[in-house]
RNA sequence: UCCAGCGUAGCUCAGUGGUAGAGCGGGCGACUGUUAAUCGCCUGGUCGUAGGUUCGAAUCCUACCGCUGGAGCCA
């Protein structure tokens, strides 16, 4: 529109703007918000990287850039060319004054852009995902999950770990309890989508060491809260002649850098999420070591809770706990606390019991705080033949099905350990979050696939 | 599967037996520093569905449907 315009205008994104202080250049994006006062505009561009202000005073532009701006609805798509100024009164510090704009396409103003700056329902929101991740909260949750799932492969790639990813589809549950989803496999029978990679990850470990997985999980459980997903992601360790000691040195220094990493590179974005308070602070607190809790120690903890009245129920001693009473341990930690040491009786077949107390697992549940709940799951591994074999028989689960699991046991069987950390609820606590189905772009939960 | 709560305008909600309401959104207008801008006017509804009680039902009762999050189970 504009012939002054240089046509040379270098394409930056809004996070990056700071670089270019002064200096004119172009945005491609999207107008997430207009406020005007007479001869003067106030668009707020959003591009995927932020958002920043941008000001058209009527008489510093072409008519036709004012008169297109003024009349712009809500996302319609536009490239916004203008001078980069530094201003104390703008959130991100940085405002764009407005030489031209160029308008890809126009939301028609008879069916305007639904998703407003007000409240909204979580029903309506989820209906509209694929529209609500566009807003700035959103966008912020998706980056942050994003540098989560970097922090966590970078992990375990510097340390040697060999990425095997364990096959989605599966012959059999593989520890018998949760709900699967299930479909017919051709002339084999049913097959299941995996629930845990884990049984799979073990005879990797046996062949390469250390080892880890990293994919979706499913879980056909009807559960509606918070804290559920039917599909999610999970990582998964598993490392050759590790103890139980060792898994939850890993545990805890791999949370450490995974809140370190986030912490380096969204500060914005938490402030955003949690709308403007900077709760960075309470991340600055999470790291290594993590206090540890025996299943016995957090037994009493529970049962001295109860008697002043501070939970409802009290603790079975020989139960697991329920979400209130891990919800009351994490919070009497300001950083992620260990849990070891469960009865063997309440948890999987597969885990090693502990050579102390023969009734109790060599298991640790990391439980995030201000009550998060379970963000990692682990355990030694049963290594010998004749028990593994006898915990299958017990369980009732058919041999036949186990049979390459148990030859992890029959050829050069050796001690080891893995734990599977998922990662949406990491998100959720990362983020403080409400719920898990804002820490993926499109959750699947109990009753919703659409979008 | 069980328990509880909620379904009223495009959205968020108020209205609890007697003529259907507000704010936001959308439209028109005013405003040169707004931050979910503000101000004026306009627009907008088979009160989830079906049955019942009543002179009269958004409101009380029954069933069903949908949503929400809590238990169990789990990451």
């Amino acid at each position: 529109m504009s012939t002054e315009t240089p046509v040379a205008a270098p394409l930056t994104s809004i996070a990056n703007i700071g670089q270019h202080e002064g200096q004119t250049v172009r945005l491609r994006g999207w107008l997430y918000n207009l406020r005007a006062s007479g001869k003067l505009l106030f668009p707020i561009f959003r591009d995927g990287s932020g958002t920043i202000q941008g000001i058209v005073p009527k008489a510093a532009v072409a008519p036709e850039v004012f008169d297109t701006l003024k009349e712009l609805t809500l996302e319609s798509s536009l490239t916004v060319t203008g001078k980069v100024r530094a201003d104390q009164r703008a959130p991100s510090g940085y405002e764009l004054d407005v030489e031209n704009v160029e308008v890809t396409q126009r939301v028609p103003e008879d069916q305007p852009f639904p998703i407003t700056l007000k409240e909204h329902g979580p029903d309506f929101l989820m209906e509209r995902r694929h529209l609500w991740m566009r807003t700035p909260r959103q966008s912020a949750i998706l980056r942050v999950r994003a540098t989560i799932m970097r922090a966590a492969q970078e992990f375990f790639d510097t340390r040697d770990f060999i990425r095997t990813d364990p096959p989605i589809l599966t012959p059999a549950a593989c520890e018998g309890t949760s709900e699967l989803f299930e479909m017919k496999y051709f002339d084999e029978g049913n097959a299941y989508l995996t629930q845990s990679g884990q049984l799979y990850i073990e005879a990797t470990a046996l062949a390469l060491g250390k080892v880890y997985s990293f994919g979706p999980t499913f879980r056909a459980e009807k559960s509606k809260t918070r804290r559920h997903l039917t599909e999610f992601w999970m990582i998964e360790p598993e490392v050759a002649y590790a103890d139980l000691g060792d898994l939850m040195e890993l545990a805890e220094q791999f949370l450490s850098h995974i809140v370190t990493r986030v912490l380096e590179k969204h500060r914005t974005d938490l402030k955003t999420i949690t709308g403007g308070g900077d709760k960075a602070v309470r991340l600055e607190k999470i790291a290594a070591p993590f206090p540890r809790l025996s299943y016995d120690e957090a037994h009493a903890m529970l049962d001295q809770a109860f008697s002043k009245g501070l939970i409802e129920k009290p603790h079975e001693y020989g139960d697991d706990f329920g979400a209130p009473d891990e919800t009351y341990i994490s919070n009497q930690f300001d950083r992620p606390v260990m849990v070891h040491r469960y009865p063997a009786a309440v948890k999987a077949f597969y885990m090693q019991p502990d050579p102390q107390d023969q009734t109790k697992a060599l298991c640790v549940d990391v439980l995030a705080p201000e009550g998060y709940g379970e963000i990692i799951g682990g355990s030694q591994r049963v290594d010998s033949y004749d028990l593994l074999k006898q915990r299958i028989l017990d369980h009732g689960l058919p041999l036949e099905a186990f049979q390459w699991y148990l030859d992890l046991r029959r050829y050069g069987s050796v001690p080891h350990s893995g734990f599977g950390m998922g990662i949406e609820r990491c998100v959720a606590w990362i983020c403080g979050l409400e719920h898990v189905r804002e820490t993926i772009p499109f959750a699947r939960t109990l009753n919703r696939i659409y979008p």
